[in-house]
DNA sequence: GATATTTCGTTCATAATGTGAATATTTTAA
DNA sequence: TTAAAATATTCACATTATGAACGAAATATC
């Protein structure tokens, strides 16, 4: 009897896992048509997009500072942040405090972009949620923790 | 009375999407690292595991039909398949019936290789799964599959 | 104070992911 | 038979990203 459960158990384990990966999967490939249709919209390579949308109440950023926030090598942001200068999206002061340090701030263009984006993508997740009912809303939101948490935890152990 | 109560949900729905937003952007991330994770493990830039693991069941891919399953160019195709051959994951042989197909299969290696990857991914979902209790599982996955509809939904209203 | 070390940003070589136009070859339709 | 369509390849180009090497400036050590 014990095994007998136990086996069903592992099949509907089995079955589950294929329906997380299949879900997974089509979530991810949704999320890389939305980057390109921001990417698109708002006449910026998506890397640059991110980089802009790192200026949220904070005036000044360093390239040290934008590389740890994106996660991404130094190098790579010294060629963002120029592919958004020679936009005029944002612009580079030397730190009056420290020569090494450069402070990396939006324009004005830049700041309206950046406020357009934003706007732009809050109503496209107010739009997702307004797909569902309040319950639903709320349950969603509260099982999608739960599996991020689970994805992390899980992550944590591979290394 | 009206007013006040759809103002209060207003404020919820404003704070349901940036709950959402970031729950998303981390998922991402997750995933992103997986990916990293998984083409680090079986040594194939993430693009050609990805091709590999199309042959499930099916002896013989074309080009175009391996560029409609991933979405992404024939010429695309054409360079990850190369890189498959110069691995000896997989092997190509003319179309006996129209000489302008190439028909793509694995070879014994890549068969190998793809069910060792296929056993790695199904052991990563079964992992995260069971984080959870058997009714939490049931309901992540329904909570999922909303929100995926609710995402394809709102991506078919953007065009 | 002089020297060594660290920090910061840039440049360069390299790799992976991907598109789209042009091309060659073969098949199918007119 | 000729025109059109389908299949795969090549090439130029764009985007995303890393890491080593480098120069300049700041900090720590002696």
């Amino acid at each position: 009897m014990n095994e007998i459960s136990a086996s069903i158990n592992e099949e509907l384990l089995r079955y589950q896992a294929y329906r997380l990966q299949d879900l997974i999967a089509e979530m991810l490939k949704c999320c890389e048509g939305r980057k390109l249709y921001d990417s698109g919209k708002f006449a910026l390579p998506y890397a640059e997009l991110k980089c802009l949308m790192l200026f949220d109440g904070q005036r000044y950023l360093t390239v040290k500072g934008i590389a740890q926030k994106l996660e991404v090598a130094k190098s790579r942001v010294t060629k963002l942040v120029k592919g958004l200068i020679e936009k005029g999206l944002v612009e580079q002061i030397d730190d009056p405090k420290d020569a090494r340090i450069k402070l990396i701030s939006l324009t004005t263009a830049g700041q309206k972009k950046s406020e357009e984006i934003d706007a732009f993508q809050k109503e496209l997740h107010r739009k997702i949620l307004l797909q569902m009912d309040l319950g639903e809303r709320k349950n969603m939101l509260s099982y999608l923790e739960l599996l991020r948490s689970a994805m992390e935890a899980v992550k944590e152990d591979l290394v």
